[in-house]
DNA sequence: CTTGACACCGTACCATGGTACGGCAACTAC
DNA sequence: GTAGTTGCCGTACCATGGTACGGTGTCAAG
């Protein structure tokens, strides 16, 4: 299962011959040397750093931060405190946009809810409109 | 307070010129006929629209439906349960935003819990390269 | 009447995460 | 040995919501 050609690498990451490019070109993963004759191969370490960005991804991380999460992985060694304050960080965030949205979703709701009186204006345009 | 250059207008509605212009081309606001002399006159409506669509983007509205709200406001008269229809897709939407966030949060809450005990080797990149 | 500030306009650029295309090289299968 | 499939590479394009820039036109104040 070593030394694959860029599409046989993506068949097996899960992922399209361009997005493997992309990646290349984003600094996640490093693109093999190309021989003077024939095509780039790719090792098995390629597959395992697509599925960690999938999987990173699934989570909530950015190219940006997964590249750095990368970089902790599999060059620089594990440095856990780091990832772990860094996945902290993450969920900070999570949770004001979590926040965010819900404040959205109550203003949203609480105009719908105005909406059930069959006046004959519309209390959800007319609140966009307001000047206030 | 009527007549405004795009300038005065942009102030007082609290965006840049350029947002304006950008909003121009986006359809969501008319651009007034430029005279043959002189700048362009902007009406008050304008202040009026762009008000609307900070308001509308705050609670969660992309440009796009923000477009179609202007429209149920300003052009074809007021469709309440258009609207109204539109807000609760909007807040199902917001619902199962939320509802991703929430379960990428936990997800990564779990691998930062159980980064905790000192071993050696970091579990949350360890979950993320796992070969499954 | 000149200078500075703004308007106008097309176009390019920012981040984000890719997708697509065109022309050419190389490899594979019949 | 030739057709068809991939690889390679640069570049352009998608949506989203703007921001910036360069050159020119116009206006207002001193």
């Amino acid at each position: 299962m070593n030394n694959l050609t860029i599409g046989q690498a993506a068949g097996l990451a899960g992922v399209g011959v361009e997005t493997i490019r992309f990646y290349e070109r984003q600094g996640l993963i490093e693109q093999p040397p190309k021989p003077p004759e024939g095509f780039r191969v790719y090792p098995a370490e390629t597959i395992r750093k697509i599925r960690f960005i999938r999987r990173a991804k699934q989570i909530g991380f950015t190219l940006k931060e997964i590249r750095e999460l990368l970089g902790f992985y599999f060059d620089t060694g594990i440095s856990c405190a780091d990832v772990r304050e860094r996945a902290m960080v993450k969920i900070a965030d999570m949770e004001a946009r979590i926040a965010a949205l819900k404040r959205m979703k109550a203003a949203l709701q609480t105009l719908v809810d105005e909406c059930g009186n069959g006046d004959d204006s519309c209390p959800i345009l007319e609140s966009l409109a307001d000047d206030d």
